[in-house]
Parts: C-alpha cells; structure tokens; sequence
DNA sequence: TATCAACACGAAACCGTTTTCGTAAACTTA
DNA sequence: TAAGTTTACGAAAACGGTTTCGTGTTGATA
C-alpha cells in the first residue's frame, strides 16, 4: 500500500536505460530523442516521480530555506513581520523555517548555530532583549564572515555590518509627543520599558526631542519605566496616573496603554478630555480597546516584506558585494478615540 | 576576510590523510590513534569545522525539519499553538518550517506539494477553511500514503487516517451555554461564522444541546452567521442586538465577543448585568478589553505540545504502524467580568 | 568509399557526509 | 621464525541528483 518515492535510479533500471538519460529527459533536454523522453517522462509521471530536495541542495549549494529568528510570537508586531517576509519568500520559491529565541541571547544563538551549517541561505532576524543587554553579537559576526546574508529589522545593532530594516521610532514619538502639545496638553508621561532595547531609547529620544521644541522641561517623575514588556502587574501605573496630575501618556507599546486607560477610567478621567493616549504598535488591542487607541503603526507587514526581498537579493546575487542597505519606513499615526482629533 | 566553509575534504587534504579518517577522527572513533584524532580535531577547532547538513540529511535520510501549515498567523491561537510545537521540537532538535496557507486551498496543497519531497520529516497542520468548504482532502491522503508522518490539530477531518489533536470545542460551548443559563439568561444568542469549518459546527452543536437540556426552544433568529472570521463590519451586530432581546451571546470567537459587547454598550445594555458575553479563544483581547471577556480557553501552547510530540514520535518510530492517535483536550472557561460569576 | 558532423546516449565526477570492508605494518604468540 | 592478531588507516560505495565529456552509430558529404 505505502508508495515508496521513486528516485532516478529506479526509474533508469526499470526502463534500461542510464540514470544520466533519466535525468535530461525528465528535464527535457535536447540530447534526448523524442521516443526516449516520452517513454521515461510518461514512466515519471505514472509513478509521480518528483526530484529528492535534499540532493538537490546538496549539488546547487542551495537550500531555498530562509530563516528567520524573532524575539516573540506571541506578539502582534513580530507576527505581521513574519507574514511579510512570508508572503514574498514564498512568491520567490523560499521556504521560512522559524526560530523563536523568546528574547533569550543563548536561544539566539543555538537556533544560529543550528541552521548557518548548510540548513538555511541566509538570515533574518530582530534581536532578543538579552542579546541588546549583553551587547555581543559574535554570533552575528561570525556569519557575515561567513559570508551567510543576514538582514536585520527593528531590533538592530550598528556593530554589525548588514542590511537593516527598521522603522523611525524617533520619529514616531517626536510626532505624537508634538501632537499631544498641539492639543493643549502639558503634562505628558512616557511609559517605556528598561532602555537597554534599541527601539525603546529612541522612543524616549523623539519624546525628548518634542518636548525640547515647545520649550516643556522634561520631568523625571513623568517617566515611567516598567520591567517587562507584557507584565502590568502591580500597580505602578496607578501610583504613577494619581499623583502625577498627567494629562497626557505615550506609551511604548499597546498593553500598557490599554492598561493605563483601563486605570485611568477607574480613577475618573475621561479620555481624552481629560487624559489622551497614544501607544506604539498598531496592533490588535488598538483597534479594539474602549476608547479604541491612538496608535503608531509599525508597518510590520511592510517591514517583513522589504527584509525578505532585501535578503533574497544577497543570496541570489553572484557577487559578494559588500554594501549593505539601511531602509526606514516612516511610522503612521492612526488616530482614534483616545486622543482629541482636530 | 572571507572565511569559507570547511569541509572534511579540505582538513584532509591539508593534513594528508584520507577523508574517512577525518570523519572517523572527529567521531573519536576508537579505530583511528590517539595521535592522529588530536590532531584533526584540534586542526578541525582551529578552523571551526561544522558538518554540512545537507549532506548529513541526504546521507541519513532525515531533515531535522518538520513542516507546520496553519491557516492564519496573525491569529492568537494558532500562535499559540505554534509556540507550544516549536518549543517541543527545538527540544527533540527539530527546526520548524512554517508555511500560512491564508484560508486557501490552493495554498495548503502547494507548500505540501513542495515541502514533501524531501525537505521535512513530517507535517502538523490545520486545515484552511476553503479546504474545509470543499471537502477535498487528497493532498493529505497522498502525503499518507508516502508514509510521511502527519498531525492534524484543531480543524481536522475524519476523512484522513492520522494522529489528530483538537478541543472539545462541542463541550466548551456547552457549559458555557449551560452556565449563562444558571446565570439566569433566556435568550441566548449564538455568533458564528458559517459551518463548513469543523469547529463553529461543533460549538453550535454544544449550544443546541444546552438549550435542548434545559428545555430551551431553539429559535433561529437568535443564532447570527457573519461572513469572516475578522471582518466585523456592516450593522449585522448591532441590529441584532437591538431586535432580538437578547440577554446572553456566546461568541466562537473574541472579536465578535468584543465587538459585541461594544454595541451592546452602545445601546445602554449594562454588561454582565443585562447581558453577558462569553467568547471563544482566551485571546489577549479577552484579557484586556473592557469589560474583560469570559472566555473559553483552548489551551494552544498545549495543543502544540502534544501535537509535536505525537508527530515526532511517529518520525522516530521504526516501523511503520498504522495505529493513529486522537487526543481531545478539555477547554477551561476563564471566568472574567462578562459574565455574573456565582 | 573514406571523412565528418550530428545524434543519442552512457560513464563518471561532483556535492559532503557516513560506513563497510580490505589491508599493510606492527606486534604477539607458539 | 612462521602464523595469527591487532592496530591504524584508506578505498569505495552510498545517499539522489546534475552536468561534463566521451563515444558508438547513423547519415551526409566529398
């Protein structure tokens, strides 16, 4: 009952003729006569005969295998990421093998080590967490020495040479920060995580550099910096919204928004009269939180897609060209209930 | 600069003696001295030589690599599920190669058709609903007939012999109905998608027979079908809500959940008091909408778990039995402030 | 009829491993 | 010292393809 594959070499014996025969019919080569072709191409099809992969990767030194190593995901960002870089992998011919390092720098560096041996064509990935803190990308360097292209996006790092993509999260606080002075508001907090992460720093920078241009000091106590990125537990949050008369938040990401106009609600302001937020990443929170959230739209999807063509573009050109490309995608504000929109 | 990938062949060129020797060396065979193994390793050190796996794949027969095709990414539950196989697999040292079939047909039968010749040890897979709609499973079939391991999870068919991990979806649903009747409810609305997919057929089931149970008649006009999956536009919801007095809704998944209980709000309804909620997928919206859903848990990281341990353990066993497992697992309700908690 | 190109195919190398088997050289043993 | 046993290594096949090159047969040409 179980159909074994079939490879070439059965199909040769069974039709007497050579295993190099078998193979250029089947490729329609013009050395072979009509009769011959048909014969085994006839002979290939009944038995569903289709080429081994692996031996084929093996002679071309191609895996068509990408791999792509991300902090999380069981997060809205990285998900969309991954769709992008999906979507034109597989319109190249590309299979993704995932990696998730769950912002561990050892995992990061297994899941490397694991496939840079033959497994995959190149790499793309969004640094964890731990490997930031650290500060030691080794095993980054390694494979560009290697020469295995790698393309980084939006967790990246200036000391290693490779393609980046990554969003203006600069930019993307400046403008919100600007938006909310424009509204009226003078009191505006940050809620960011510990600033070892590259994206978090420059969140914190365009608040800065906002606040700086309207001439607002900045306060330290209307910064508010909490451990993880997915705990709220605690009531920091509340602490922080009753005793520091803020009329305004950015946050840098969606859970702690949600979570800080959850809180604020219950202590009686209303959004936005009386409070606004904006939060980074324009996931699925945002769209349907109560008030709905004004949000920075990463552009994951778009992000994954320029990752995937960037790094297909290394692999499948001849020449070791070592020039690399940083792309910025500019962020989008998409305003909703929880600011004033004029 | 270049530091090239070294094989067996280099080290023994370089050091005079025969390839089998370097490989047995670097096996700290026993046949091969001393002498000569301290030296190959320590030169095979020097210049960090890897095994290509390629060729060890073809060699052996086995990628390592373990195929997983799921309907939508940018869904928390298959996620979750996803993260639950790759933890498992990375454990076992399996890579996962993740394939989205996008609810299409064509889709799930191409990546199949690709990744089975050889790229991976096996598939786990969810069907996509269109596959489901045209009840066509001969892509599956075949790969079974190979003898290609697979695990099927979630959305299955009994059409197909093979492992199979799902939820009791039916169950979940009925106590979910079962408890909103304690609660007092009357007229308990059901929000479903169309029911060619497996599972919004079985949660139905399981709120026909609460209603059954309790001596409820079933009363059509209080079941709504929306289209897809996210898209909750139009007013279907609203007028629905504003027609039928309805004073539970069961919903198979959170964003209808959520979307309904912001028009309920809307409309004056007090939540849970005048109307409760419960959704299906305890999905991160559940966590932290407002109020926060009640919601039937699937436990996916769970599901991924056993689905990757079923389907390894397939891989790895010799011989060839055709004995296939189905595992059901039980949904938990996760009691929020949807609903009036007794 | 000798020469030559075109045709149709096979042998063999190659990709990078693993593994079986064969065998010189060194060492034991009688 | 002849015979047998280790020891330490190499040759070669195998995994399943691709591709280069060589060659026997055919038919055309001079």
């Amino acid at each position: 009952m179980l159909k074994r594959k079939i490879t070439l070499k059965h199909i040769a014996r069974e039709l007497e003729v050579s295993i190099s025969t078998v193979s250029k019919a089947l490729k329609n080569s013009e050395e072979i006569s009509r009769d011959t072709k048909e014969k085994i191409q006839a002979f290939a099809k009944l038995y569903n005969y289709k080429p081994n992969n692996i031996a084929i990767s093996l002679k071309n030194k191609s895996t068509k295998n990408i791999a792509v190593i991300i902090p999380d995901i069981v997060h809205h960002f990285f998900t969309t990421v991954f769709h992008g870089i999906e979507k034109i992998a597989n319109e190249k011919g590309y299979n993704v093998i995932l990696c998730v390092s769950d912002e561990s720098f050892d995992k990061e560096v297994i899941n490397m080590e694991i496939l840079a041996n033959g497994s995959v064509d190149g790499f793309i990935m969004s640094l964890s967490s731990e490997t930031q803190l650290k500060n030691d990308y080794n095993h980054l360097k390694e494979l560009t020495e290697q020469g295995i292209p790698l393309v980084l996006f939006d967790r990246v790092t200036d000391q290693v040479a490779c393609d980046k993509v990554l969003i203006n999260d600069k930019d993307g606080a400046y403008r919100s920060v600007k938006k909310l002075i424009e509204n009226g508001k003078k009191r505006i907090a940050l809620v960011a995580t510990e600033d070892y992460l590259s994206v978090s720093k420059e969140r914190a920078d365009g608040y800065f550099q906002a606040l700086k241009e309207f001439d607002i000091a900045v306060e330290d106590n209307l910064i508010l910096k909490l451990p993880s990125m997915s705990s709220v537990e605690g009531d920091a949050m509340e602490l922080f919204l009753k005793n520091e008369k803020v009329d305004a938040v950015l946050c840098v990401n969606e859970i702690y928004a949600i979570h800080g106009m959850r809180i604020a609600q219950k202590l009686g302001f209303k959004i936005p009269q009386d409070i606004e937020f904006i939060g980074f990443t324009d996931g699925i929170l945002s769209k349907f939180s109560n008030p709905t959230l004004t949000a920075v739209a990463q552009h994951g999807e778009k992000m994954g897609e320029i990752s995937a063509e960037m790094l297909i573009e290394k692999i499948e050109s001849e020449n070791d060209v070592e020039t690399y490309r940083t792309e910025i995608l500019e962020p989008t504000i998409i305003e909703r209930e929880s600011t004033l929109n004029v």
